[in-house]
DNA sequence: GTTAGCACTCAACGGCATAGAGTGCTAACA
DNA sequence: TGTTAGCACTCTATGCCGTTGAGTGCTAAC
């Protein structure tokens, strides 16, 4: 039975480099000159015709040579990255990207995208918001008055993220008002988990009966807020770069892909399936998209305390530097996590 | 001397129709049986040599039919466009994206990108402040505890937007403190205009010198927030949708585009010259970056009152349905200030 | 087990002829 | 004087070789 000995496994991981960097099929001369002076081109071709049999290698013709499989990726990932430090001019450089102290969450989301793209040269995606369902908490809500029979209503969570909502409302409600029915939303809705806002609201429907008219509005739109506030909001990054890479100069092909990265349903399905590791790399059909079929893509998830609170991810052509992704993606999101969670 | 007679306009226009349509350069032949029967390909080869002369059309080469110039698309928007309004199904549709009473603003002007260029078929960008500096006010100021050491500021200005910002803060402030200093901020501060937010800020720290290891940082943090308050969001929809068209199927070409279309600065560069009329066409070179030089774009302001609060735009090639995307520009327009601005 | 050698395959490339679209010009026509 | 038919000319696009070169697979020798 054919196996994957200790050298089979040297000449795979040389032909993986080696088309990671070039793009283009990889013969036994090249491997033979510049991985494995000890061998002649002959045995890596008796070696590759193994690797293909075994599923690691295809090839794209009779005469063109062998090209890694999506198999051979997963073995790759699996078995041959480990986490290496970032060097430091490269850490050094995306230290630069986030430079202030201070930053609205939503401008800090797409540095951090246009850091992670910049990086790596794919594409970024950054979910501000845990793919499992962790139990936000209402922070502060509050209303605010725009123009007569317009308010804007605020919600902060636990996660910091704030969403803003503009409420039609009775056309009599003033500032003090407004103020009143503030207090109470906070002293009902403080604390409570987002989940339940809605079966309290109704609570509260109930108790303000004869108020209705002018709250009704209110509480409708208290219940739509909390709704909207659970979708979770997506920054895309350095789309463009895929273009550079060989595998998507077929112009529609790259349409394809650049629709999903503009598709928030879809990047979110990306997002979705990490699977609790610290990171996920899901390769080619892995990823579930039949647009993504040719494409990688690696999640990390960034935690501040111990509650995960988004995920960050990187998509490019399976053919991905990996370890560099990976490094990259550790250090934006450890930089990322620390600006939002506070000073260390 | 030569000069631009009722007829030679008719046959640029029905020649800047049919580019627009097929993209591909138009003959004498294709002029004489679609659009101008009753002349005969000799003539309109006669015309479209004067046309070519007074700079209206270029030749490819020598047997490749003719294209229209800069200035001849120049002509046809100054002279040919009316504002017609949109067919009642397209109207529809676009009603579509908006079905929602109340939104987040931020969502709202996605939706509105989205509606722009699924219905125009081009890249659309919205620009969420207006290009002018109109004074905007500060409506509501706050402070909101997340976790000791670090709170939220809130600041809501007239046109709706809101701005949050985590700051660090001394570790010792609790919620009534903040409480405090909101109100405080709040008194000196709402209905100040954003530019004289710094001066008074800067007052504000010279009567509170004996606290100010205290609300140094408060202070610090409002001015920033303040100065990244008057940057302008920009949310970008359909840049996929421009690789459609085969002036774009040179890769290259391609992603400089589109990676105008992620860069902040020069978007803003591009939505910044507008005309103060209610739409301005910019067509190649008239665009003012390189990397557009033969795009054209269409830009738009919407108001809410008298304000003008932004601008929205679409952008595609120079090749364009300008007719069609004004008419688009203009509804999406309306409906976004409707729902940004109140009911009716 | 390794390697040299060789026949074979196949995409890529350049050259070349052809087809087709379109122009410009001239001469005839109304 | 404007319009048109006719024709020679230009230039790209297309398809068809033949050649080249990279690469494989197999066999036989080491």
């Amino acid at each position: 039975m054919l196996e994957l000995d200790e050298r089979k496994f040297r000449i795979l991981q040389a032909i993986i480099d080696d088309y990671i960097l070039t793009a283009s099929p990889v013969g036994s001369r090249t491997i033979s000159r510049k991985y494995e002076q000890s061998l002649s081109s002959a045995t890596i071709r008796n070696e590759m015709s193994d690797l293909e049999e075994l599923g690691y290698l295809d090839s794209p013709h009779t005469s063109a040579g062998r090209i890694p499989s999506a198999k051979a990726y997963r073995l790759y990932v699996d078995r041959l990255i480990r986490l290496a430090p970032l060097p430091f001019e490269e850490a050094e450089v995306l230290r630069g990207h986030f430079d202030q102290r201070m930053k609205q969450v939503h401008a800090v989301a797409q540095r951090a995208a246009k850091a992670l793209s910049d990086a790596t040269n794919y594409a970024s995606v950054i979910m501000t918001r845990p793919t499992q369902n962790i139990a936000l908490r209402v922070q502060h809500i509050q209303l605010v008055l725009v123009s007569p029979g317009v308010a804007l209503m605020l919600l902060v969570t636990d996660n910091g993220v704030v969403k803003e909502t503009l409420l039609h409302i009775a056309k009599e409600l003033d500032i003090e008002d407004l103020y009143r029915i503030s207090r109470i939303l906070s002293e009902r809705l403080v604390g409570c988990r987002l989940e339940d806002v809605p079966a309290a609201l109704e609570h509260m429907a109930g108790e303000w009966r004869e108020q209705r008219v002018l709250l009704g509005d209110i509480l409708q739109g208290a219940r739509e807020h909390v709704g909207a506030q659970q979708a979770p909001e997506v920054v895309v990054g350095g789309g463009a770069n895929l273009l550079r890479y060989p595998e998507y100069s077929d112009v529609e092909k790259a349409r394809e892909l650049l629709s999903v990265l503009e598709t928030k349903d879809k990047l979110m399905q990306l997002l979705e399936q990490g699977s609790g590791l610290e990171f996920t790399v899901r390769i080619g059909p892995e990823t579930g998209l039949p647009e993504t079929a040719d494409c990688s893509i690696v999640t990390g998830t960034y935690r501040v305390g111990n509650d995960t609170i988004g995920t960050i991810g990187v998509i490019g052509p399976t053919r991905m530097q990996y370890q560099k992704v990976i490094a990259v993606l550790d250090y934006v999101g450890r930089t990322f996590a620390q600006i939002l969670g506070g000073s260390e």
